[in-house]
RNA sequence: GCGCCUGUAGCUCAGUCGGAUAGAGCACCCGCCUUCUAAGCGGGUUGUCGCAGGUUCGAUUCCUGCCAGGCGCGCCA
């Protein structure tokens, strides 16, 4: 998809020469060159020469020396410098810095993807709430960031598939009917029911379209609002989620695994395996045996299905419908899960380190004028996504839920989310991809060209420039890892650092040609190097979700 | 009791193949629009990286123990 950066290019280098060298230790497969913090380092660093020295039995220093002249001469590389005790600085060639830039211009949004998870197969998992009422925070942060990593693993060349799994049936389901008739019917609504002002609303909605449920017996007016609450509360999550811009590829019904006798071949190939056994009149499966803290029942005495038996099937499901690794999503009440789940792939001969993957979400806490927010209208209790939506925004609900590891715990203050300022890391960003396009419509009004026939790196030799151009050569690097480590927060950082970066290029490189200047080669390289940042400042904001407006 | 997560500047938080002086924003002070979007830029001040050991040339990062906070441990879903 994309051809190697310069930095992979120097680092192969690198590793040539190492090789030819024969320092009799193994060297590492790969190497990744750092961004030294200290410009003076130049461009790239490697501090291999010091972890070498110990197993190739030889000072650090000389073995960068050995590095340092095995790349002399390279056609990318201005300079080798060897600092410290064996650091590596490398200083790319004044000529090659335009390669990022062509890249950037030619791959357009297709620049920044990888190959790195080519080949493999990946399902997905999130939010997965029960149909029984509005999506909260909890699940709102699942969707953001849920819907964002799907758009990194597919950039780095993952076949992946969102799936939203839909827990239609249990006691749940009938909690819910119940809850439902009982308002229509003005009654009040059972203790251990659905609570929430929506299910006056959903009641009422429901009798309006079919006035003969009122009169149906118990037990079928609580079946018949159950199924028709469903349909209406499914379809109200489906059209939040799509306001939100998260989109699923599937939506698994829990009901269908137990249709054409999936469980059973489901229960049949975990026996299969061994690890099935029956106590008390129970169905269980042996988790144990691969770490669980203690087994679980699949199958109750009574005769009915443990929540279990779903998970069971619905990874085997997963597995059959040819995922290689299967991705949960889940909230941190649920890490109770990892362990029978890791030991369910297991009992079904999967290898629990790599086919299946569990995230854990720490809880989200919403604050407004000081405060924690703890009511929600409709939901009764909880926030619900809509309602944060409305206090923010998609854009800036998206970004401050991806913005953050999924395992630190977070506070969204709704003033800030607010704030037009630099407090709030989104407009910030969006701000410079809108004055990038402000730049370039001038450009395009002055006569100024731009595009890849005017990149002129030679011409591009300020240290702003440098540093912008830098950063753009980053942008694959940091795509293939947040697809490996499953970590899309990396992304928005890194879409901030890019900001910051052009942002202080635009104070001290003026771009446009100032009264009557004559437009120069220099205008264009600037103008070039700005097209080339919109542009990734776009995709990356693509692989958020979030928008990269041309006007603010 | 057992398990998972967290503990970095006054506040909110970044920082994983272990690396060079530990970063950003906010807050506080001072500058910068007679020409590209000031939703911006520059400068100044801020640290026992929870505590104690260990591994090593080097640890915020890896290991062990402890302290503090959050969450979880059902033939519930």
């Amino acid at each position: 998809m994309s051809e190697a950066t310069i930095q992979e290019a120097v680092a192969l280098a690198i590793l040539e020469v190492l090789s030819a060298a024969q320092l009799g230790c193994e060297l590492p497969p790969t190497l990744i060159l750092d961004r030294p913090k200290n410009r003076d380092h130049g461009d790239y660093a490697s501090s291999i020469a010091l972890a070498l020295a110990k197993p190739a039995g030889k000072n650090p220093r000389d073995i960068a020396l050995i590095i340092q002249a095995g790349l002399a001469g390279h056609k990318d590389i201005e300079s080798v410098d060897i600092a410290g005790p064996g650091f590596i600085n490398i200083t790319v060639a004044k000529s090659s810095q335009g390669a990022v830039i062509v890249q950037a211009l030619t791959q357009g949004e297709k620049y920044g993807h990888g190959k790195v998870l080519v080949g493999i197969a990946i399902n997905l998992e999130f939010i997965s709430a029960n149909p029984t009422g509005p999506l909260h925070l909890g699940h709102t942060r699942w969707a953001a960031v849920g819907d964002a990593l799907g758009r990194v693993l597919s950039a780095a060349g993952a076949r992946v598939e969102r799936e939203f799994y839909i827990n239609d049936r249990g006691v749940q389901m009938d909690k819910f009917g119940a809850s439902l008739r009982a308002a229509a019917l003005g009654e009040s609504i059972p203790e251990d029911g659905y609570h929430g002002e929506y299910i006056l609303d959903l009641a009422k909605a429901i009798v309006a379209k079919n006035p003969a449920v009122k009169s149906l017996n118990e037990n079928e007016g609580i079946a018949a609002f159950r199924d028709l609450g469903y349909a209406l509360q499914l379809k109200q999550q489906q059209d939040v989620l799509d306001a939100f811009g998260t989109h699923f590829d599937i939506w698994f019904s829990e009901k269908s695994l137990y249709e054409n006798d999936f469980f059973k071949h489901t229960q049949a190939k975990l026996l299969e395996n061994g690890h099935v056994f029956i106590h008390e009149g129970a169905t269980w499966l042996r988790t144990t045996d691969f770490g669980d803290d203690k087994d679980r029942v699949m199958i109750k005495s009574d005769g009915s299905f443990a929540y279990f038996a779903s998970d069971s099937a619905y990874y085997i499901s997963k597995r059959e419908r040819g995922f290689d690794i299967c991705i949960y999503m889940l909230g941190a009440d649920h890490h109770g899960y990892v362990g029978r789940l890791k030991a369910l792939a297991a009992c079904a001969g999967d290898n629990p380190d790599y086919n299946v993957e569990i995230l854990i979400g720490q809880l989200v806490k919403i604050m407004e004028n000081g405060e924690e927010v703890k009511l929600s209208k409709r939901a009764g209790t909880i926030i619900t996504l809509e309602e944060l939506v409305e206090k923010v925004g998609v854009d800036a609900a998206r970004y401050t839920l991806i913005r953050y590891p999924v395992d630190t715990p977070m506070v969204m203050d709704v003033d800030l989310l607010r704030s037009r300022t630099n407090e709030n890391p989104v407009y910030y960003v969006q701000y410079a991809h809108a004055r990038i396009c402000g730049v370039l419509r001038n450009a395009a009004d002055l006569g100024v060209h731009s595009g890849l026939e005017h990149i002129h790196p030679e011409l591009l030799i300020h240290e702003r420039e440098r540093e912008l151009i830098g950063a753009l050569g980053q942008y694959p690097r940091v795509v293939a890892s947040a697809a490996e480590l499953r970590e899309p927060h990396r992304i928005a950082r890194y879409v901030e650092e890019l900001a910051g970066v052009y942002h202080r290029f635009y104070a001290d490189c003026r771009v446009l040609p100032m009264g009557d200047e004559t437009p120069s080669e220099l205008h264009s390289a600037r103008a070039t190097l700005c097209k080339a940042t919109a542009q990734v400042i776009s995709n990356g904001l693509g692989l958020l979700g979030v928008s990269a407006p041309e006007k603010m």
